[in-house]
DNA sequence: TGAACAATAGTGTGTTGGTATCATTTTTCT
DNA sequence: AGAAAAATGATACCAACACACTATTGTTCA
């Protein structure tokens, strides 16, 4: 039930457009680069994330990708149905033991864990995800800041 | 996240032992052929299951295989855990993103349901498996009850 | 002696992460 | 205007792995 690691990709690269000014057009190298995605791979992922309009593209010597929705219509939910669809929606978590109609002992339970866990996905957006990366860069900054000093004081 | 067939396997291979008389040894054919498990496959499971003490196995020409501990001393997680170990204990859901100590929006939430996913099945055992699976064949039998003497009057 | 389990090696198929290639578009330089 | 460069688009391919399953050869015991 854990994320693909191209669903991973797919979300940081959004994450990282959802950072830059608005629908400023970044390239696939610039992306790949600060997100360490294989370049080639990457390509992939966004040729699909635009299909399915969540991200826009120009060609030509300064194209590059830009959101073509608010980051914060964008779910993870979403992201994650487009590049690694999951096919266990409503399946019984014992196999071929029970149908939709007879469960067995599992199954009300863990239905309720995985309405839980779409939920998660379905109300965790891009945006989210961008301000709770920054927080962090700003916290390293922070740290790093608190270190330089201290090691003065003990120079002196 | 959902559980693999192999574990499937076991789980209705135990609870069709755990379903006979306490101790009574039990056949890998008949096993096999009554849950609708490819024999030879059956066979590898129950011998993983035997080598970690939860099912004794007599050889000989009236061999089979019998419960080693009471069916509600036996969990599905430990199942699962002998079967398919599930690596994912506590990683993050989005990947390389981010680390145990420094965990992304979605860490917290994820790792209740996590939990929730964990508890379920440490909390469901085999006797309830076995049990549930009684009652609803009982179903079953009691509806084909009621359905003979329906088809006996229309002919009538 | 034959019917059962034990152990281990092997097989086939599907998915996932990743690459390579060729075509298309657009800017820019001459 | 035209060619070259730099970017995306699309498609096919590839390698590694996991999962479900099989085959074979050996061992035990009524």
């Amino acid at each position: 039930m854990i994320l693909s690691k191209t669903t991973g990709y797919g979300v940081m690269a959004l994450a990282y457009l959802a950072g830059q000014e608005a629908s400023m057009v970044c390239g696939l190298q610039e992306i790949a680069e600060t997100e360490c995605i294989p370049p080639i791979y990457l390509r992939k992922i966004l040729g699909e994330l635009r299909r399915h309009r969540i991200l826009r593209s120009t060609k030509g010597i300064h194209g590059g990708y830009s959101l073509a929705r608010l980051p914060d219509t964008i779910t993870v939910w979403e992201v994650n149905q487009i590049l690694a669809p999951d096919p266990y929606l409503d399946e019984c978590i014992l196999g071929a033991g029970c149908t939709k109609a007879d469960g067995c002992v599992l199954h009300g339970r863990w239905q309720r864990i995985r309405r839980d866990y779409v939920e998660l996905l379905e109300t965790t957006t891009i945006a989210q995800i961008a301000r709770s990366r920054q927080m962090r860069r700003s916290f390293a900054r922070r740290a790093e800041d608190r270190i330089v000093p201290e090691e003065d004081e003990e120079q002196r």
